[in-house]
DNA sequence: TATGAATGAGCTTTCATTCAT
DNA sequence: TATGAATGAAAGCTCATTCAT
């Protein structure tokens, strides 16, 4: 379906347009739990009004997904430039666990995804792509000692591993946020030092 | 405060008919996500008024909690089974994986629980208090080589990282309840293997 | 329709219970706001379960009304007592109001009353006898002199006056209840002072 | 925060709506009790559904208050002609209560506003600003002559009493309304004659 | 007499989404 | 493109009253 130029700079600003309320949503998200955000809180933030929403988004859902793609583009991008940098297991764990803990919205939105059995076929597929890239990125932490298959193994252990740390100890009872996180970091620290063996 | 048999038959009764809707709440969640339950269902499914669920709970968040509890309850006596014949971390791994994969509605139960942040100081209190008993249980792979404190941090460590694989790929696309299974017990080996070298 | 002694002692039986209830009652709006007030915490109050409430009184307005027609006794045998002290306009007025503003659960019954259109016949004559009662103390004030019509009539407007005065201040904006209270004389004395003339 | 003319016809029209809104709503209270109006009846009523309601009004107690204080505004406007014409103490006395025997509905608000102590801060204080403006008409009957102290003080005994009979007598047992008004203004006449003396 | 169980009717407010303009 | 208006479906909890025992 090729189209004239017309199209295609439309097409951008219709983009552009769609960015401007991520970006809102984005912020929205940053500073309500994420079953409080309600579609007029990110019109309002992005100074338009929230049936504007529905020319952009088919519906709620797919704006939330998006925004929490952006997230996700930007774990991985830090990810990637912590394994450039010649980051070791422990230290990607530790660093995802602090950027995921300090982004607690990402986590509950990923949670969410992921525990909603109701996604659209091509929702989920954007999903399962931005996980893929994720998980190629933790790949690269195991090398292809064992074959690209046990190394995919171990990947997919790790990313489990922390999120389930992530879950599991996020509302820790009792601790203020500085000790939960100090605690999950142990944790991290624990099932990494068991992969560097 | 001591009763005579006449009180405590009737209070006996009265946990029988409490037992009976909590019944019926594991089953309504059983077919329906979490966020999806209304006291209506439940009480049609017990075959009774929704005001009564009133009379037996003192609201809505409290008959969850307590059907979660009762799942949970079956849980940590499943692991205490196999944990007394002496099973080792993969068995109890792949079982723990196996039993939350066969009981969906129990593992959605325990990420809503604690995601939720809204908990009252007593339901909170019940559920950390299960939380503790089953984190016993898997401390009792670690025996005391490395002291209690290091025994604690690896069940912690357990833990988290079968939740994060229960949650991580519960929803793998395209593939169906028996493979995703199968993949999710293969990512336990490979780390319940890591904890055993 | 004689009654046998037996017959008898359980009406008087019965009465007594009733007596206890209304008793319990009158306690319990006396803490509660009027709207506010259920059975069941009257039931409770009591040390009796709700449902019996039902055998004594046959529905919640009547078992109402009698706590306020137990009220209003008390209010005119106060107001008796004053006139037979021989109290005049003045003084009267003030007590009245005194009585009813630190005894605001009467009030807001009787007001509720008064403007209830839903009374059941036999309710609504028993209410007005006790008011006829009250107004027949209230005439004492103004003699003779006119005619008796004149002064039923006067009775009326004080009356009246008072409620008004009542109803009117009750909620002043901004003042507290002693402040309440002293303008609340203050304009009765004004009244009151009219009629004296 | 100047408007341009298309902001204010949309402005107005707005309260164009409002204003349907607030009819529905008088014309509900005047054939059901005060406190068993419900949004949906008045959305009813308007022919639109009851969320928009919200849509115009944050809750259903700011519409209840609008309502009353359109009537008052009307109370007070036929008050101020009365006033302007040099009708004295009886003639206002007389058509006060003429007026509001005539539209029970505002009476009832009235009263229950007087009676209930949960109003948030603003709408009391418009209500409080209605009163106010009532009193300053009243007043006007009570010239100089004695301070304007001393005139403020016969404004509030005269707005009590007519308060009190409207409240003692609308429901008069066993007459009609000709009647009850018949003497309920027989009240009102005793009353400023009194204070014309 | 006395109770706990049980019910049904009730009611406000929220919000995603659609529609007319 | 952009908006405000409009809607319907939802949902938890309360409480007087009745009933079975």
């Amino acid at each position: 379906m090729k189209q004239g130029p017309m199209a295609r700079m439309k097409e951008t600003e219709k983009q552009a347009r769609r960015d401007l309320i991520v970006d809102a949503a984005e912020r929205v998200f940053s500073s309500s739990p994420f079953d409080r955000v309600r579609v007029r809180d990110i019109a309002r933030e992005a100074g338009i009004s929230h049936a504007l929403i529905y020319h952009y988004f088919p519906d709620q859902q797919s704006l939330f997904v998006e925004a929490f793609l952006r997230g996700a583009g930007e774990i991985i991008g830090t990810l990637k430039e912590h394994l450039d940098a010649g980051a070791g297991i422990e230290t990607v764990t530790e660093r995802f666990i602090e950027y995921l803990s300090g982004h607690d919205q990402y986590f509950r939105m990923m949670t969410h995804f992921m525990l909603d059995g109701n996604l659209s076929g091509e929702l989920l597929e954007r999903l399962n792509a931005m996980e893929r890239r994720l998980l190629d990125q933790l790949q690269r932490l195991f090398g292809d000692a064992g074959g690209r298959e046990t190394a995919r193994i171990y990947a997919h252990a790790l990313f489990a591993s922390m999120n389930g740390i992530l879950i599991t100890f996020r509302n820790y009872p009792g601790r203020d946020r500085e000790e939960v996180l100090r605690h999950m970091k142990r944790i991290g620290r624990a099932i990494a030092g068991r992969f560097t063996k």
